[in-house]
DNA sequence: GTTTGTGAAAGGATTCACAGCA
DNA sequence: TGCTGTGAATCCTTTCACAAAC
């Protein structure tokens, strides 16, 4: 092992661990570069980057200098070798295959989503508990039952689980996903899940992005009327 | 002024400002209080909150400490009261107007969702730009002209607008909420848009948190060949 | 002149640990 | 005894500011 490590720290000075603030923003970057690689930009500034996706120069270095040194000074970075080393740093290149539970109307969404084949992601099946469901095609995928979960797992060697089930089912096929060997799971459902070490989850919550916006707005307008002093706004 | 400050003032001692970061989990806590309220529990400590969502007993504490002083040493919390005060802190009690632009899947899959009017928003109208989707019936309402945008903010008093549309009319839509006077917009979209100050945006990026899932995978899969030296997982 | 890469400083958030109260 | 509320310490993130490189 020590060999290993040797020969990847000379090959390119590897960093030991990117912030996870860092890691949560690559996307964010990813996807102005794929913009601005299509328009037919080749350099583009830190200023600029950071005017795009919102926010200053300096946090846009100190992100991209986790990667490594890519950037030339008094010119840039060069937006197509920034998109191949942000793609690697995040795995995009593995071609992960996902398996998506649940296909109601945000299962359907996200089952025709753009974003996730285009980032390199493959859907490898898509399962529903619902027998009236199931057989149906989305995005040219047929449904599968939910039973089918251990053997499209073990068969398709699925690593992420998106679940879009209701709330109250969600812990289930949670359990069943860590059973099959899934250790990466996103998480749509309204409901905290409980998982073993090891098994990573990320939850997406509609409803508590609209709740964070409702305190500001609702500190905005008591400001208003003076009731507690005015705050900033994140805009 | 000054004196309707000072009644809030005496009424209960307000802090200045909650921390952004007790914000973003204030609507956790809230879904978790009421779970819990439905199954007959009266009060909770912070140690079997945080345990519920994830987390330290220490952070529950502080966090809930930015709302006043509702606990009870050698008891916990009273379950109702803390849903009070998480509610009226998140502003849930004013009833916001929420109009909703573009109803494709995921535009459907937000109509239908039970967790924006179980928390107290009112979904005033329902837009898309499809004619063909125009007049449908979703989740009660029917769907009206985007040309109607305008005019349903003036009337119903919308203060958030939530953005469900395709990435190419996003900004465009989201410039027609900000000149009708929407301050707040939640940002579906997979695009960073461009407001004036005092316009606060949120936005969910559904293709983000896979590729952050991915980030992490992705480590466990180099540290497992001996890559790079292992990382912790934040299960 | 322009722009990167990065130490140093500043600002937040989390965790520790315990005094204080029921 | 049990649990909250909170200063103090620690850790993480952002911002500043400038030398080095083009």
């Amino acid at each position: 092992m020590t060999e290993q490590v040797r020969a990847r720290e000379t090959a390119r000075p590897r960093r030991t661990g990117v912030p996870e603030a860092t890691v949560a923003r690559l996307p964010v970057y990813l996807r102005a570069l794929h913009v601005l690689a299509e328009s037919g930009s080749t350099t583009i500034s830190s200023e600029a980057l950071a005017q795009l996706v919102g926010g200053g120069s300096a946090k846009v270095r100190k992100d991209l200098s986790h990667l490594g040194s890519y950037g030339t000074r008094g010119v840039g970075y060069q937006v197509e070798e920034l998109v191949f080393h942000i793609s690697r740093e995040l795995g995009l290149t593995q071609g992960w295959a996902v398996v998506l539970v649940g296909v109601g109307n945000l299962g359907h969404a996200l089952a025709g989503y753009g974003g996730f084949t285009s980032r390199g992601f493959r859907i490898a099946a898509l399962l529903d508990s619902d027998p009236t469901r199931v057989g149906e095609l989305i995005a040219g995928q047929r449904v599968r039952p939910v039973a089918d979960l251990d053997a499209v797992v073990r068969e398709t060697g699925v690593s992420i689980g998106v679940i879009a089930t209701p709330g109250g089912s969600a812990q289930e096929v949670c359990d069943r996903l860590v059973a099959a060997g899934v250790t990466s799971i996103l998480n749509f459902a309204p409901v905290v899940l409980q998982v073993p070490d090891g098994v990573d989850v990320r939850k997406v919550d509609l409803a508590v992005e609209l709740q964070i916006l409702s305190f500001h707005q609702n500190r905005r307008a008591l400001s208003a009327t003076g009731l507690v002093p005015a705050q900033g706004i994140s805009a």
